[in-house]
DNA sequence: ACCCGAGTGTTGACAGCGTCAACATGAACA
DNA sequence: TGTTCATGTTGACGCTGTCAACACTCGGGT
């Protein structure tokens, strides 16, 4: 558990804010997190975290970006498990991360609703998703030389996949699909429905 | 503005509440809204609110349903003003639908982002869509019935629409999207996506 | 006309929070 | 060995949501 790339007092008091933090969103969602609670739980003094992020708010985007890494991570692997093997690779992408969403709500609530605890403008995480993006803007270019996706601004295309799949996923975490859905069917749906919206071509306006 | 159905010793403070939390959201972001701010701008005692609320999250919710209504009740004009006038009925829907989140984006993120910053479950707002919902798939069932739309349960489809439109408000919002985009052509873009997904026979799979 | 009770608003108090300044410690390095 | 800087601690502050106790006021029953 303990990496000790560096020996400090505590040990490596950054990265053990960071994983108590994670757990703690886990566990009881981003609003019982407090500074306070996670120093006790390491068992350092309260104003110990400010050594290593000047605020709270710095916390917690670092554990959101992580977060976004985690999610690309798996996304390149599912890209790379599916070798080439048609409009499968992009369909599994999509579904894959909404499955990581539903596995994640706390964590995955906390990557998209920076804001609604902050009041601050946060930079750094502007752009934190521009990884995620830059890796659908590549399957899709994939799919534009393949045939698998209609020609167009891929970026524009990634952006409408990438709505189809974090609205999915924010609705369901949200409550407000009826618990009675079949979600796994759901999230094929909207797979297809997306597919099969990007694979048409354009007709009238 | 004082609409005053009943006299109170403030004239009606519920209400007074509900629209000043709402101004504050709409400035401030809801990080702003602080029970004793919004009391003393309207020149009450910091408990005064216990009165009518029992907590500040009942009122923040009370905010949020609001905000439901308001955005049901726009979709609802737009699905009038363009009478059966084919499947742009629905596209209008989804485009407005956007427009009113990027609108109101203190306001929208409230609506869908309640356990952020509540911690406890709210049973309340479980559902609190379902009108939203409904509305949909009563104009989905329309399409149907004209041919624009492929038969399928339109609830499921429904949520694939519903998903699409907020997951691309959710992004823009949350400034995950390249502010060099044009959001208007996204908006098109994802319409006309989802609209050529809903339409087309699914092949295969 | 009176009173009284319920509805409404106020005050004082408390614990929990994020944050800062001042101080302590200990490891690395001269 | 001694000094310096990174790291951790303590005390304090103001802000928050919330509650109990108290105060007003208005409408209805006598």
């Amino acid at each position: 558990m303990t990496g000790h790339i560096r020996k400090y007092h505590h040990g490596d008091l950054r990265a053990a804010l960071l994983a108590e933090a994670a757990v703690m969103i886990t566990h009881g969602g981003v609003a019982s997190v407090t500074l306070r609670a996670i120093s006790q739980r390491l068992g350092v003094s309260r104003a110990a975290p400010y050594r290593h992020f000047p605020n709270k708010t710095a916390l917690l985007v670092a554990v959101a970006a992580a977060g976004f890494q985690r999610l690309e991570a798996r996304l390149q692997s599912i890209d790379a498990g599916a070798p080439r093997s048609g409009i499968n690779r992009f369909r599994r992408m999509g579904e894959e991360y909404v499955r990581f969403a539903l596995e994640n709500p706390a964590h995955y609530r906390l990557m998209y609703g920076k804001e609604a605890l902050t009041r601050e403008d946060v930079p750094e995480l502007r752009g934190v998703g521009d990884a995620l993006l830059a890796l659908l803007v590549d399957v899709i270019r994939a799919h534009h030389r393949s045939g698998g996706i209609k020609r167009g601004n891929p970026e524009a295309q990634a952006y409408v996949a990438w709505s189809a799949v974090h609205g999915l996923a924010s609705l369901v975490i949200e409550g407000q699909i009826n618990a009675a859905s079949d979600v796994d069917e759901l999230i094929r749906q909207t797979t297809r429905t997306l597919l099969d919206g990007l694979r048409v071509r354009r007709r009238g306006e």
